[in-house]
DNA sequence: GACAATAAAGATGATTTTAGTCCTATTTAT
DNA sequence: ATAAATAGGACTAAAATCATCTTTATTGTC
């Protein structure tokens, strides 16, 4: 259906939070769920896929929680949506050579190619450090307008 | 999931072939769904969606069939895959302002404009009279490497 | 008018995905 | 020990996906 699911969605704005906060500091599943609005059990699923793919960091017990497990600059957005949703293909025949038996003479195969090609272009050019300095910047505006 | 439906990919070689076709000619609903590798009674369904969409026409009874209702020029790979699809959305926050309340202070949703707008980028710059040329410049490429 | 060929329309269904919830286990600081 | 946290797995309702089948409507030919 080409668009993106919830697990995706959540997990950048997951991401995109511990990006935001000072370094080293750690954050509670309540206190992300609550600010990205998320509902706190599915997103503690989510955290476990960051985890595993080696974009957060996690600690039990008391006073355990999140944390960024590398620099928001190394953090792309496709990661984070690679993360949960796995590798993304717009269509069966990228995923490998042969997918789909038609792909040697298929005229529409080359387009599918060239539209992923620029679609994670976008993605891939988005780190989360960005993200997070943009967002500052949105703030502050939202503020100025509101008054 | 962010990737393309059978109704999609469908619509696009149905619509493929009805461009390959000498100009006027008709094609019954098997003889698409043959050299396309699509099940029958599945095509059927997806016809109906393009003939209401207008990019074909139809017409029943003995002698009928399907053809172009425009010219192969005027298609584009996007319409095809929107008339039995619907819109694209990469995102929900691309719906409508507001469809998501964060949009107006979320450093996200530039990213998925932007990204939408270099998908249909490619999209719309493919029309069904391209892509069969194309295709038959594939074709003529396969036949060679056969000898 | 009967008949055969063809698409239109709608009902049905199996399977998978989506978007969650909930409960128990495990880890850890005090 | 205990309380506070994440980890992991079982479960579920609803929707989407990918079809199939049957009946109806249309149209050309005899
Ligand atoms: S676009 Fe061509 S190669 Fe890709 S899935 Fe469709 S038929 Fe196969
Ligand atoms: S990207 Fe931002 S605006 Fe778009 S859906 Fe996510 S939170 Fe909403």
């Amino acid at each position: 259906m080409l668009n993106l699911t919830r697990d995706g969605e959540y997990a950048v704005r997951a991401v995109l939070y511990l990006s935001s906060q000072p370094e080293g500091k750690i954050s509670l599943i309540s206190e992300i769920a609550e600010t990205q609005e998320v509902p706190k059990s599915y997103l503690s699923k989510i955290m476990q896929h960051l985890v595993r793919a080696g974009l957060v960091r996690s600690r039990r017990g008391i006073n355990g929680g999140f944390m960024l497990a590398r620099p928001a600059e190394s953090i792309t957005m496709r990661q984070a949506i690679e993360a949960v949703e796995g590798p993304i293909f717009l269509n069966i025949c990228l995923v490998k050579k042969g997918e789909c038996h038609r792909d040697d003479f298929c005229p529409v195969h080359p387009v599918w190619k060239e539209a992923q090609r620029r679609l994670l272009e976008v993605l891939d050019g988005k780190t989360m450090a960005a993200l997070a300095s943009d967002g500052e910047a949105l703030s502050k505006k939202v503020k100025k307008k509101q008054k």
